[in-house]
This record gives C-alpha cells, sequence and structure tokens, in this order.
DNA sequence: CCTTATTTTTAGATTAATCTAAAAATATTT
DNA sequence: AAATATTTTTAGATTAATCTAAAAATAAGG
C-alpha cells in the first residue's frame, strides 16, 4: 500500500512527463509538490526500489509500467470525484480541485467502481481531461491551442491546460466555459491580445490566455 | 488543523464516554484504536494542552467543549458519508464503516454542506444513530434493547449497538434491517435465547444479538 | 493497612517525511 | 577545455507517530 507522499510523487511525475515514459527533474517535482529537492531525492530512491520508477542518479526519473498504472489510478480517482462534486453537489468547475486532491487517497476499489455507475460512466472531467479507465487506459483528444488558430477559424472549448482556480475564475468571469464556441476574430500587432467572438459579443483577451485554453477546430 | 491520529483520538474519546463528559481510561482508547497506552498517553498531554481534552495524569481524560464540537463534526461527517455510500452508491449497511472512517477526514465545510443538502438533510445514518448537526447538537432518540422487552411487547428497530460488519451481516441473512417490527414471542430458560416474530415468521436469536439491538417500543 | 496486581506514565528507540547546509555531479559559458 | 553556474545528492537534524521496557501511581485483596 502506498503513502500519501508516495502517492503524490507518483501524479506528479506522470503530470511532468505529460503521460509519456519521459524523464523528469528533481527540481521540477519538488517545485510541483511545494516540497525542497532533498526530499524528493528520498522519495525517488524508495519508489525505485518498489519498482515504480526508473532512475538513475542525476538522470531524472521516469514511471515504470506499474508506476504509470498507480498514477493512471489516483488520476482517475481525482477526476470521477471532480465529476461528482460538479455534476452532484454543484461546485463550481474552479472549486473541486483541492477537495478531489483530498478524496483521491481514499482507498476503496468498490467505492470508485460504485461511483463511476453513479456518475454514469464519464470520460472526462468538469475541465475537459480525459479520464483513464479502470485498466489504465487514458484517452487523449486531439486538440489545440486557442492561440494557434488562425483568424476566422473557431474551435468548441474541450478543456484548459492551467487549471489554477484563479484562471478557471477568470474564465468564469466572462462566461467561457467548456462547450463554448470561440471565433479568432484579429490579433492585436503590438501586444499580440485576441479578439475573439464568443456568442454574441466580442471580447480581448491575452495571449498567455488563449495559450491556457484547449479547442476543437470546428 | 488537527491531524488524522488527534481527530481519532477525539472522536474515540467521545465514543467511549457515549457522548458525555465522563472520564475515559488511557487503555479503553489505546484497544478502540488499536494502539498501544504510551501512544495514547502522548496524544493526551498534546490534546490537552490544545484544550480539547482536560485530563490529569493517571485520572483519564474527557472531552472540553472544544473537544467535543470537534468530535461531533467528525461523527457528522461520517455519518453523512454512510447515508451518501447507502442511498447513492448502493453500499449495504455492512460494507460502509472503513470507507466512511476514511472519508470523514477529507477537510472542507463547503463539502459537507453540500452533501448534507443533497443528500436531503438526513437526521440518521444508516445503522440508526442520529447525525449531529452543523452546530455540534446531536439528538439521542429514546431507545430500548430489545433483550429488555417484555414478552409479547413489540418495537421497531431503530438502530444497532454493535456495529460491526460481523454483526450486521448477521442481521442481513435473516433480513433484519432498520424498520422492521420486531415482536418478543418467548425467552428460552436454559440459555436466554430469544425467539421473535419478524413479519410473518419466527427465528431465534441469542441473548447477546438481542442486546445489541435498538428498538422503539410500539 | 499492607501487599500485590493493574494501569499509566516516562525513558529511550524507530520509522517516515521533512528541512538546511555542504558536497558531488552535470551543464553552461566564455 | 577550464572556470563558473546549476542541479542533485548526501549528511545530519527535526517533528510526529509509533513501539518496548522500566518506573511510578493507583486500585484491589487479603
Amino acid at each position: 500500500m502506498l503513502s500519501l507522499t508516495e502517492e503524490n510523487h507518483l501524479k506528479t511525475i506522470f503530470h511532468l512527463s505529460s503521460g509519456n515514459s519521459r524523464s523528469v527533474s528533481t527540481n521540477s517535482i519538488a517545485d510541483a509538490l511545494n516540497t525542497k529537492a532533498p526530499s524528493v531525492s528520498d522519495m525517488l530512491k524508495k519508489l525505485s526500489f518498489k519498482d515504480l520508477i526508473s532512475y538513475k542518479k542525476y538522470q531524472g526519473s521516469s514511471l515504470t509500467e506499474n508506476g504509470r498504472k498507480l498514477a493512471l489510478n489516483i488520476i482517475r480517482k481525482h477526476r470521477l470525484w471532480e465529476v461528482f462534486l460538479v455534476e452532484k453537489l454543484g461546485f463550481s468547475w474552479s472549486e473541486v480541485h483541492d477537495i478531489a486532491e483530498q478524496l483521491e487517497h481514499v482507498k476503496s476499489k468498490k467505492l470508485i467502481k460504485e461511483l463511476d455507475k453513479f456518475l454514469d460512466y464519464p470520460t472526462i472531467d468538469p475541465h475537459g481531461d480525459p479520464i483513464p479507465n479502470p485498466a489504465g487506459f487514458i484517452k487523449y483528444k486531439n486538440k489545440f491551442l486557442l492561440c494557434d488558430l488562425k483568424i476566422g477559424e473557431k474551435g468548441k472549448l474541450v478543456g484548459v491546460k492551467d487549471s489554477s482556480s484563479s484562471f478557471l475564475q477568470f474564465l468564469d468571469k466572462r462566461k467561457i466555459a467548456l462547450g463554448c464556441i470561440i471565433e479568432i476574430l484579429h490579433i492585436e500587432d503590438f501586444d499580440n491580445s485576441v479578439h475573439i467572438g464568443l456568442r454574441d459579443t466580442n471580447i480581448t483577451i491575452s495571449l498567455k490566455s488563449a495559450s491556457n485554453i484547449y479547442v476543437n477546430k470546428i
């Protein structure tokens, strides 16, 4: 059985390697977990001993097949709980992350099985991220960053890159939500700000914002 | 913020003192938590320092008003989650305790507020135990042990004393559930076993079983 | 009321998770 | 490629939660 700390390290390595088996630096893990490099170094040794990561000193670390399975299982739980919080308890997408961080560590296979059924087997979470299946398979959508669309192209909002609650609240304030149809109208020369069409209005957002929004071209 | 261990100690002291401010022995806490007396001794000092229990060496410990509030809040969370597991996810009453033990430690006021609303403000958990309100008020029902009824009297099952999953499964097997009407038909002289009428059949249960079932006289 | 038994606490270790400071390895820059 | 900078690891401490063994306090029995 994994400790909370071990689970968090696995999950972080998964995210930082974007789901590949790409190698991840010790410092980046420490940053992501708000901890210091020596703590991470210790944990890497431990996870390596348990055959959950492959790790050579000074060379970064990457998940093994075992580690990847476990990481995806934690992510599955996290995302199912997020769906529950939004769909059943009426939370907004900007509030659910921290609570799901806690709920994801509850240990009970049956709980997740029944929760999945109760939610009617959702495939994406409230931020548009795919929910891994029980076997640890995850299906990525072929999506684009909003900033990569050309002028005149339209996209349907299917996810966000940075799901920090400050960014999500920024979107909420402008009524930009999952499923919205967004058209690129114009890109300002001097500051790269992006004029977009949204329902019956036009608004302007920064390039940084447009680089955090995923769309499917339509 | 309390640690998991601190929360578990408070909850255990509450249960062992039957919700009064009665004094509880160090060993009884250790037994209940599957730990050893020295560990409990240390924790008592800590909780006493935080003014959550009153504690004098060798004299046992009891909850302060602060400690009682916190204990009741944990119990509120535990019991709301049990309702969720049974009502929404289809668990049986014998399966929910261990999962609720984990869920009760999740920290989010709003989560519990919304869960309570989602469950339509239940007042008892799946074992018939009352759910404390958000202010930490708990309403005990005036209930009797089945073994204390006289022959010919009838009661409605409103709770169990021992909610271990083995006892609950024993009840399940005999289709004895919350709300059942039970009549005392006869008490065997030589072993005190109890003959009861249940719906359209009669069955026999041990005195020990009858001492674990709470009823309202009807 | 004194002796024995039980309970509780203290003392001293251990494990997991963390940290700071220093050393070692790797990467970068001129 | 030598000097410098950065990253990573090791060394050594600290805190929380746990344990066993021993000491101290309380309770029980004759």
